[in-house]
DNA sequence: CAAGATTGACTGGTCAATCTTG
DNA sequence: CAAGATTGACCAGTCAATCTTG
């Protein structure tokens, strides 16, 4: 059974996945190359940016796509270097926070605009202005309902007013 | 700098990597668990089934995108585990060839449906059939140009005659 | 006892060095 | 010496067991 005889949605998934890949290994390596940061690291201090710098150690886990364990050891790496810092809240002693701190701000905001030129250096530019907006849509639609949580704060929703407009007729 | 003002290829690449992560992970689990086989697995006898069923152990890791190390290990527990078995030619004795048995043949026959299945059930299920003609598009053409030699055995174009169609004008 | 995080043992990968063959 | 694969040392993650706090 070839890959053209396959389903449709199988055919999508499959060369979805292997654009990611791709894509990924060679955003990280640049990322890394040019900011010193992994990627690992740049993803949790994006994910600690989103609320207002600090996240329950559970949180940053599911959001992540991490186990418990992963976090753990992940987060007491960034500490060791200085990016964040654990806050253990006085009123609940059994969570603790991973907060970011000056310095991973710093590496943060350094790294972001490296990150965003090397998406559109090897993923953007191959697309048109359309096409992105049409995969942003699909994907913030998928999301929506594997993990609204994570959906928000992806936040895929087109730029200007109103609620998503369904998609245009098929190709052909 | 939060995520609605990056730039459209950035939180496309963005919910497109949150999707891959918690679809392949809901996949994985359920391939495991109803086959027995790793994705691991599935991806090598499915890579190899493409060409006739061996392939160079080289070729095999950078169709996965794993370090050469990293197949020959690969590889070594699936002929442990009788999926595979390694055939070195006569003809150039430093190559060696991955090549799929009749009982991976099996494994993989046994494994197709379900993962096909998985795939609707936790990614095709949540789209329109345009949606996914149009994904399927947008991914061909960037893994055309990140890998070509992969986006032609993935080959997403579109079943019927002719080229892939322009994608019709963005929603709105 | 339940919730939350950490730790120990282990697994599956990477990279660099090595072995073998052309 | 170059091409190809393997191996040794290591690293970053998982899972299950444990510790701590509510």
């Amino acid at each position: 059974m070839a890959m053209h005889e396959k389903p449709l949605a199988f055919r999508a998934w499959y060369a979805t996945m292997a654009v990611h890949g791709r894509v990924l290994d060679r955003v990280s390596d640049e990322l890394e190359r040019e900011t010193g940061l992994p990627a690992a690291w740049f993803e949790v201090l994006g994910c600690l940016q989103g609320t207002d710098g600090r996240k329950r150690m559970s949180e940053l886990a599911s959001e992540l796509l991490l186990s418990r364990g992963g976090a753990t050891r992940l987060v007491a790496r960034m500490e060791e270097a200085g990016h964040v810092e654990r806050e253990i809240p006085r009123d609940d002693r059994r969570a603790t926070f991973a907060v970011i701190t000056p310095k991973g701000q710093d590496a943060l905001e350094r790294a972001m605009p490296i990150a965003i030129a090397a998406v559109e250096t090897h993923f953007g530019s191959q697309l048109e202005e359309s096409e992105l907006q049409v995969l942003a849509q699909i994907m913030g639609k998928v999301l929506g309902v594997l993990d609204p949580g994570c959906a928000a704060a992806v936040d895929t929703a087109p730029d200007a007013a109103g609620v998503s407009p369904p998609l245009p007729p098929p190709p052909s």
